[in-house]
DNA sequence: AGAGAGTTTTAGACAAATCTAAAAATAAAA
DNA sequence: TTTTATTTTTAGATTTGTCTAAAACTCTCT
């Protein structure tokens, strides 16, 4: 059994782990984790010893296939209540992250068995990420461009298709970036262009825009 | 805000504080808590420091307004989230009551307020215990004790003075559900055992069994 | 009223998770 | 390749909630 702030942990390295190629810089936990360096020192050798990450001194750390295990359920199930919150609760989508948090840590797979079935076993989160299956596996969807998506989805904006200058230019202006959630609110289709938001902006795009953005879809 | 263990001793300290007429006793909640006396002055202490309780040393406690309204707050969230899990996640009655221990400590105002109208503003838990107000006021129901009712007597089973996971799989095994109408067809002085009817069914219950289920007379 | 018995509190220790300050190791720059 | 800067670790302290053991108090019974 693990306590709240190891299951925070797990969850912290885990998602910088998709990031990065080496391990998991001492740094980079605290700056997630908005704690202090030494403080993930003393965490990180405490779940070295657990056997759930390898750890060497001043060389990061890397997940063991435990630890992924252990972070995924607890991503699956923050994940399935975020989807609970908006689908049931009717909370906006970016209301829900705390309050998930929070229900992340609840201890009972039988729970999240019968909310799973309940919610009709979603694939996605209200903010169009993959939740993890029973196993910890998460389900690689295929890249899509954006033009290719409609009223309503979601997505992750993931690659570019063409990167000129004044294109990256254009998405930085916009504050488009990799990893950015993006929603399509709405779509013209006589001339493809999109009304699309992403965080707190709402604007337009251009089809031209929109054919040369690959987005993680749902 | 209260950590999760001045929330469990609030809550435990409720609870007897309607069973007793002075003060709760330092060993009465450690009895409840689990835990030792020693742990019990500590904790009281910083609950009176809080202005949670009213205490003098070797004079047992008083919760205070605040207090009471803390606690019921609690109280409230359990039993919201055991309608939750018996009404749409289909758990049994006897399988809720740990998950609520867990669920009744997440932290946020507008959860609740949502959950209660998605379950439709529920009065009762599947034990038939009152859920309280958001102002921590609790309907009192005239309930009475099964074994206080005599020969002739029609009632509705409202809920259950012991919830051990032995007598709610008991009366499961016998179909008597929280809304069960019952009719006392008779009843033998000088054990306390009676005859009663549910619904089609008819069967003896002992006097232990009748002094542990709670009736609404009608 | 005084002796036990039982209850309650205090004092000191401990584990978990955090922090600050200082030391050690690594990486970057001159 | 030294020197400097950055990162990481260690050492020691702190907070929360718990414990044991011992002392202090209250209650009851004769």
């Amino acid at each position: 059994m693990f306590s709240l702030a190891e299951e925070n942990y797990l969850k912290a390295i885990f998602h910088l782990d998709n990031g990065s190629v080496g391990g998991v810089s001492t740094n980079a936990i605290a700056l997630k984790m908005e704690t202090k360096p030494s403080s993930v020192t003393d965490m990180v050798q405490k779940l070295a010893d657990k056997k759930m990450l390898s750890y060497q001194k001043y060389k990061g750390t890397f997940l063991t296939k435990e630890g992924k295990k252990i972070a995924a359920s607890v991503i699956r199930k923050h994940r399935l209540w975020e989807v609970f919150l908006v689908e049931k609760l009717n909370f906006h989508w970016d209301e829900v992250h705390e309050i998930a948090e929070q229900l992340e840590h609840i201890k009972s797979e039988e729970l999240i068995t019968r909310l799973d079935t309940f919610l009709e076993h979603p694939d996605f989160d209200p903010h169009g990420d993959p939740i993890p299956d029973k196993d910890g596996i998460i389900k690689v969807t295929e890249k899509k461009l954006l033009s290719e998506l409609n009223k309503g989805d979601k997505g992750t904006c993931v690659g570019v298709k063409e990167s000129s200058v004044e294109f990256l230019q254009y998405l930085d202006k916009k504050k488009v970036k990799i990893g950015s959630k993006i929603t399509i609110l709405g779509k013209e289709y006589f001339d493809g262009s999109m009304m699309i938001q992403i965080g707190e902006h709402q604007f337009f795009i251009s089809k031209e825009i929109a054919n040369n953005l690959y987005i993680n879809r749902n």
